[in-house]
DNA sequence: CGCCAGGTAAGGA
DNA sequence: TCCTTACATGGC
């Protein structure tokens, strides 16, 4: 099965290749399976699980049902919202580029990685437990973490020789422990936090649509109210899901590190520095984030 | 073995 | 408001 479902139109100052190539950065992303044209993803909906391929031609984006069922037009519609956001393609990132070709550290980065969007999690469940789990421990670690509780909990379908996984709902961690989330190597603290954003979400306490209502602080402080929760996991789910490009994970190690490393520093800048140094990419410091972390690869 | 890793909560000055 | 400290485990 190869059907074309529809086509989108991509935006200036966007290029196909670099975004697949930060896709490419860890092989140990389970959610979504890059290769040298495109990526494939899958996606549940309501009749069963189904995998989609996303690849440029030119300026379109393609978007092809590859095996599992066929998505129902509103799902359709869904898919494209979905994917639009995914890809940022909505941006126009002119006002970005003018800024960062002024900025010494952004400058050389803007150049190599142009055309790259911040690649977001527009799933909240998803986007939360990533966040989550990539506390306090090193990224290799915490793709194994999401790559055990994906392969636990989420959907798969399997084509051509290859599983795919989706990210679970929340509602299946309805009758889900502490302790057996801990089994996966979760600390207690992570398995708390994810059943307490599954419980909120299965509930309707929580979601997406309501904390993109929310003026930005707001949302930030909705999100701290999470036990769990802290700066650095409230900014990093503003970027990734709200996309909200003025969100600024201070306390970002990987920020650290880059902005050490670029600046030509002996020791990494504080968060209140990289506060201080946030204020020259005003309106974009998710951008900036996302262009710096590119540094360390 | 030791240090670090895309932090957070809790306790105390 | 601004320090400490415990947590907890893999990667290198």
């Amino acid at each position: 099965m190869n059907d074309l479902l529809f086509e989108m139109a991509l935006p200036p100052d966007f290029r196909w290749d670099v975004n697949l190539d930060y896709m490419n950065r860890s092989p140990l992303e389970c959610l979504y399976v890059p290769d040298a044209s495109g990526v494939n993803r899958l996606f549940a909906f309501s009749g069963g699980p189904a995998l989609i391929r996303a690849a440029a031609a030119g300026d379109r984006l393609k978007v092809m049902l590859l095996a599992g069922v066929m998505p129902a037009p509103q799902e359709q519609q869904d898919l494209a919202v979905f994917i639009a956001e995914w890809f940022d393609l909505d941006r126009d990132l002119r006002p970005f580029y003018a800024l960062a070709a002024a900025d010494p550290l952004l400058a050389p980065l803007a150049e190599r990685e142009r055309g790259l969007r911040i690649i977001a999690l527009p799933g909240l469940f998803e986007a939360l437990c990533w966040a989550i789990l990539g506390q306090q421990v090193n990224l290799a670690f915490a793709y194994k973490l999401k790559e055990r509780l994906t392969q636990r909990y989420g959907g798969s379908l399997e084509w051509q020789g290859r599983t795919y996984y989706h990210f679970p709902r929340p509602d299946v961690f309805g009758d889900v422990s502490e302790e057996e989330l801990c089994t996966l190597q979760l600390t207690r603290n992570k398995a708390r936090a994810v059943l307490e954003v599954a419980r909120l979400l299965a509930a309707g306490e929580l979601s997406r649509e309501e904390l993109l209502a929310l003026p930005p602080q707001e949302a930030e402080a909705r999100l701290l109210r999470i036990r769990g929760v802290g700066p650095w996991t409230s900014q990093y789910v503003r970027m990734r899901c709200l996309r909200d490009t003025t969100a600024f994970p201070a306390g970002d190690v990987g920020l650290q590190n880059a902005v050490k490393f670029l600046a030509g520093m002996d020791r990494k800048p504080t968060p209140a520095e990289l506060i201080e140094m946030a204020a020259r990419w005003k309106g974009w410091e998710a951008y900036a984030v996302f262009y710096l972390w590119r540094a360390l690869y």
